[in-house]
DNA sequence: TGACACACCGAAAAGGTTTTCAGGAACGTA
DNA sequence: TACGTTCCTGAAAACCTTTTCGGTGTGTCA
């Protein structure tokens, strides 16, 4: 199918160019009738508007370039959604480009991104810590999600997660757990940390410490969950509750459970952190877990970068609440 | 940062932008040592030539669409990764969109794709089965990967199933299983049947029936994994294999045949399908799995679409053998 | 020395759109 | 009738690059 210009358009309609232009832009300087026949043309020869040549011409090119390291798309995905949604499919369009945690491709990434023009630009790194900025003279206004910047000067959107090991520890309090314990991931990750460290507080408002005596922090892994499980058991048979740092975790934690023979949530109650759909939907049960909301996340970034075409970006690390979301189990202990 | 154009460039190394362009783009006819000076003049400032003027000019933005329907990107980022490798990072950029099932949503990204010009389309369906087509007076090629388009004149990259089937049984029969049962997903969908097929050829040629006497179609969960498995057990004890038709599926199958207490792989085999990494890589044991091969089917379809630019695009589908990863569910029976 | 080939460089057009500004038509008013 | 307004339309410049083609300078050969 061959491409209509406008200068087709216009012809077809017995107008000039410039009319056309306006008529299909809806500026107000053209008759209503004139406008009508312009329309008319256009769907006659389904025209669409070649973006190079406007985005020469405006210095806007409507496209966003969403740059991740996240393999697997877990985090980006949601974020890629949130963006979207926000900056609405018609104006705005995003370009993902997965670096694969490799900077040299992450610059072949960037340049490539840039001299497509992109109005803007999202970093989504691959773990929650703190990751190297871009630098600070680039053409274009940069937000970092997930993972911040090491550069305070640039703007980060990263989910609290002291907030969230609050809000697990928090729900299986009310249901009346208090042996509660906590096995998560590798301890060098913030997130896990962070984590901790707001399970802990929440712990320690009660008077509690965690059941075990400390966190267990290991590996991110299925299998982590599983061992640490077992010695949880084993050092402290009558824990009624844990907190798991991930879902993976999780699945792991409620593995050993079974196998134990102890009745979730009846004997021990779980929660895991992420709400991976597939891990947790369908688990036996279905798992409580913390939301990140990284659609939100993804939602603001597109604003935040919106408003700071033309105008400017702020600065520093702006954290996010997640959610709990209550699944079965979790329940007040009978 | 403001940005450099070729003016400035030229201006800088004292020559003419057309001389700067031709040194920049390796064109033969400029002197070395101006070439040099041009491209010192250019990393300088460190220019990046806007693709927009380019695209302009050259008829190729260097960029294609990948339209997805896939909500997770557990399709799509594979094939995305395979594309981008075949295309080389820095001659061409991948536009991810997500239709998320809505076809309003998926006409709205096909056309800011193509009013940004993209030199093509690859379209990942949402599920294995045939998909409508996006019409044949669009005005670049377009390649359905994973979801065949409905139109036979369009061209289809899709795995091969029957054939991913068979490798499945083929390997647990030469792991000397006989009573091997298939648990499998919703009998509507093609990819469910075609598997069924390819396994129960396989069998056939043994002389042997699925075990339980019929395959088990029913939901592409955990759940209906754990429930299929139990009826299963009931009704052929004696079962030492189960080819299951997803990994979540096959999650579910292993979760009950813990809770059996049948061993696995030394009681009864375990093949998953779609190797997943995140559900095969932790299950205890590890699962072996058939493999896609979406890669591949994403760097064909970047092949592909790079010689019908220009050319012309063949037409039908065509059928990507899988392959079996085997991990430590199956082992050769004592 | 003159003619010629060759290597290198630059002027200009082209690509499709937006935007500015000047001009024309229609109309009302003195 | 003459003039000023208002409304609408169109010519042309601009965005930045690539590519064609004509031109200049240098070296070679008769």
């Amino acid at each position: 199918m061959e491409r209509a210009t406008l200068r087709d358009v216009a012809r077809l309609a017995g107008v000039s160019v410039a009319t056309a232009s306006k008529a299909l832009n809806g500026q107000p300087q053209v008759r209503a009738s004139t406008r009508a026949r312009v329309e008319q043309a256009a769907s006659q020869l389904n025209f669409s508007p070649n973006t190079l040549a406007r985005g020469l011409i405006t210095q806007r090119t409507g496209t966003v370039g969403l740059l991740t390291s996240d393999l697997e798309g877990r985090f980006s995905i949601p974020i890629l959604m949130g963006a979207e949604d926000a900056f609405g499919t018609d104006r705005t369009s995003v370009f993902l480009c997965d670096a694969r945690g490799d900077t040299i491709r992450e610059r072949h990434h960037l340049s490539a991104l840039l001299s497509r023009r992109v109005d803007g630009l999202i970093v989504v790194g691959a773990r929650p810590d703190s990751r190297p900025s871009l630098g600070r003279d680039l053409p274009v206004p940069v937000i970092y999600a997930y993972a911040p910047s090491d550069d305070p000067r640039d703007l980060s959107l990263v989910s609290d997660n002291e907030g969230g090991g609050r809000l697990a520890v928090d729900h299986l309090i009310r249901c009346g757990r208090r042996r509660i314990a906590h096995i998560t991931g590798d301890a060098s990750y913030g997130a896990a940390q962070d984590r901790a460290r707001g399970a802990q507080q929440r712990l320690a408002e009660e008077g509690l410490e965690p059941a075990g005596g400390e966190v267990w922090f290991g590996m991110w892994s299925e299998s982590w969950g599983r061992g640490a499980t077992r010695m949880l058991l084993e050092r402290c048979p009558d824990v009624d509750a844990v907190f798991a740092g991930s879902d993976e975790i999780a699945r792991g934690v409620l593995d050993v459970l079974h196998e134990q023979r102890r009745d979730v949530p009846g004997d021990v109650a779980l929660v895991g952190y992420d709400n991976w759909n597939i891990l947790v939907a369908n688990a036996r049960p279905p798992l409580t877990t913390v939301d990140m909301n990284l659609e939100q996340l993804g939602r603001v970034a597109a604003q935040r970068l919106f408003a700071a075409i033309g105008g400017t970006l702020g600065s520093g690390i702006e954290k996010f609440p997640g959610k709990l979301i209550t699944r079965e189990s979790t329940a007040p202990l009978r």
